[in-house]
DNA sequence: TTTCTATGAACGAACGCTCGTTCATATATG
DNA sequence: CATATATGAACGAGCGTTCGTTCATAGAAA
């Protein structure tokens, strides 16, 4: 950061950060209605015309904030992504529900504005994601290392399949994490993964025991 | 030196429910901090301080609405509770599926408000609905007519079983409503339904074929 | 019946405060 | 110098809530 010698200085746009992160906080917590631009500033700690430097109004600062975690959650190391690519989908089910369960956890900032835009926005910043989400389900599938045609029942769309299985389990860990519950199965998180597993393989119905 | 007033002859407390109408209205499109007072007057065609002879403050107005909702949503007569009394778990799993259709239609103003008390409050009021959710489907399956324990397989707890069938309905329904994707798997409710019972008969892997 | 009193729903101006945003100004860098 | 960054007072609109008041109605008293 400090490429300049001994003096002291602030790295450029250092105050940027601090509002975004700042931002993302209270957004979270408190909403987009129920947050002030005071109260970013001054957890932010910078003044309040400084933000009007950096965001043209208060929407634009949350509509920054979303598109930064989205370009982060898509990347091809974060651990969803990657476990989609890797997969060999319909083996290691188990490997989507862990992935999600640290996706959650790691965005779960980024899945709470998505509910504040659905809340207060009638989802008009995050429509868009969720309009074209079958296609990025089947293009991974597509990318995968397995031929899921073969082991999937031939009466069974392996895209859906794999988007129920995956949903299942993230829709598991949010209920988890910004519900606030802990264990609302009665299962820690590693029985549950099993669990979910167990069931989308061989089905609930006596005879599909392992 | 008031005013003459113009006053409406009406029912009395008529305009409770008319306040509570707009106050469910708005807060489930702008939040509960995105909406004000005089926005809930206004559609109630209600007087500002009127809504103060009702409730005593706005978050007051709010809880009401939130309990409301609750009442009418657990009894006995309600679409998914009635299938969870009536089902014959793990028989009929569709019928699960297009009671949470129902459901997440007739209800949708309460499912969005308890987003916006995630979202806004933290969850405070409604944390309470969610931790003892287990017992409450297994209280469902206890009375079921059904002996679920002889269809389930030996290896699977039938109350998750009967948890993780329903949530994952609910959360299809809850995906396509709230966050306003039609066909978000590419396929029609009904076929959702039959895809996802298929699944959570006889699994995804090839060989449970019907 | 008529008259009086008590009740409480309804009204909307007003209060004190907070909101998002702007702007004149200051400082530091290059 | 010019440019980028920072400040916080100021602005006007809007906020939740309060409160003095009006008035339709109900019941008691005559």
């Amino acid at each position: 950061m400090a490429k300049n010698g001994a003096h002291k200085k602030a790295a450029p746009r250092a105050n940027l950060g601090r509002i975004l992160g700042a931002a993302s906080d209270l957004f979270t917590r408190q909403g987009f209605h129920g947050t002030s631009t005071r109260d970013i500033a001054g957890l932010a700690g910078v003044s309040l015309g400084n933000i009007y430097n950096y965001f043209g109004t208060k929407e634009e600062l949350f509509v920054s904030l979303l598109a930064k975690y989205e370009e982060e959650y898509f990347r091809p190391d974060q651990p969803l992504i990657k476990a989609l690519a890797s997969t060999a989908f319909p083996d290691h089910i188990e490997a989507l529900g862990f992935a999600s369960r640290e996706t959650v956890k790691k965005f779960s900032a980024y899945i709470l504005l998505i509910y504040v835009d659905v809340v207060e926005f009638g989802a008009k910043h995050v429509a868009r994601l969720f309009a074209n989400m079958r296609s990025g389900y089947a293009a991974a599938l597509k990318a995968s290392p397995a031929k899921a045609s073969l082991k999937v029942a031939r009466d069974i769309d392996p895209v859906a399949a794999l988007m129920m299985v995956t949903w299942n389990y993230s829709n598991y860990f949010i209920m988890e994490k910004l519900f606030k519950v802990k264990g609302h199965y009665g299962l820690a998180d590693n029985e549950a993964v099993k669990l979910f597993a167990r069931v989308f393989k061989k089905g609930i119905l006596a005879g599909g025991e392992k």
